[in-house]
DNA sequence: AACTCTATTATTAGGGC
DNA sequence: TGCCCTAATAATAGAGT
């Protein structure tokens, strides 16, 4: 019967970066799930579509140690969006219901968007995958003709949808 | 000075989704927000990189009428991310620093993992920017050689980091 | 690191405007 | 939609194991 507190339970934080480096993981496991869990119920309450991709700040340096596992992981993650996808919409239409001006639009789109993502993505994906290892100037690296995808790579299962 | 209580409070809800639509889409902009909020705070505590995509469910197939939305969009995205990862990290590097075989394994990460993207996201692209207008198989469109980005396509200012 | 426990803070359902 | 209010549920900081 003691009139102790065995906790002082939570206490309120500060709104910035924690400087105590094994608080800082801890929390960072916490929020990390807690943040997965809200994306989860938002989505099934609400049949909202989210992309959720969480890098841990030591993972930017220290564990993607090449683009293998990136690549493995993305592989695996565009697959299942793909099935996803592919549930959800309608793929048993044909392409030939589309007349020739939409398919010459429909082209045409998909030309222009991939020229958009090229010009600007190039660098963001290099960053990525090789910040941590390599230096160089990724202005000089063939810098316009690289279409490329960025922040589909997640980490330890932890991009949503699982 | 009555007792009867002006409110309930907050009822436990049940895990699937609303059947009232405008209780949906209250339910929807709160918990977006909060969403947004605690991607924010774990963002700044932990100094984490996160990337934060929610479609709406009616977003899906109505407000996206175009691709030119959706290319404005992921452009503006596109440059704000390199931005920010340009002042992140160091670009005054230059690429004369790495050696030829460097190099060599460079590209050649970079072509493969073009390779792999192209593999899988063509056809996500594809529905997001089309499914709700033209009815086609996607299938059968350039299945394997258009390198493509998907995930990127931000709504509202609701992709994260802002 | 992952799990407990606890007390506290944070979020939010339901209502009104 | 957005904001307010209230009372409830949900998340989590700090500590121990």
């Amino acid at each position: 019967m003691s009139s102790e507190r065995k906790s002082q339970g939570r206490q309120k934080i500060e709104m910035k970066k924690m400087s105590n480096e094994s608080n800082l993981q801890v929390t960072f496991s916490r929020r990390r799930r807690g943040l997965f869990k809200k994306a989860s119920e938002l989505s099934t309450l609400c049949d909202a579509k989210i992309s959720l991709v969480v890098f841990s700040p030591s993972e930017k340096f220290t564990k993607i140690n090449n683009t293998l596992d990136i690549k493995k992981k993305l592989g695996d993650e565009l697959s299942h969006l793909r099935k996803e996808f592919e549930a959800q919409f309608c793929w048993t239409c044909s392409i030939d219901k589309m007349n020739w001006a939409q398919l010459e639009m429909f082209k045409k789109d998909l030309e222009e968007l991939r020229n958009l993502v090229a010009q600007h993505a190039i660098n963001l994906v290099i960053q990525d995958t090789h910040t941590q290892t390599l230096p160089f100037c990724v202005e000089s690296v063939s810098p316009s003709n690289i279409p490329f995808q960025h922040q589909l790579i997640p980490q330890q299962g932890q991009m949503f949808p699982p």
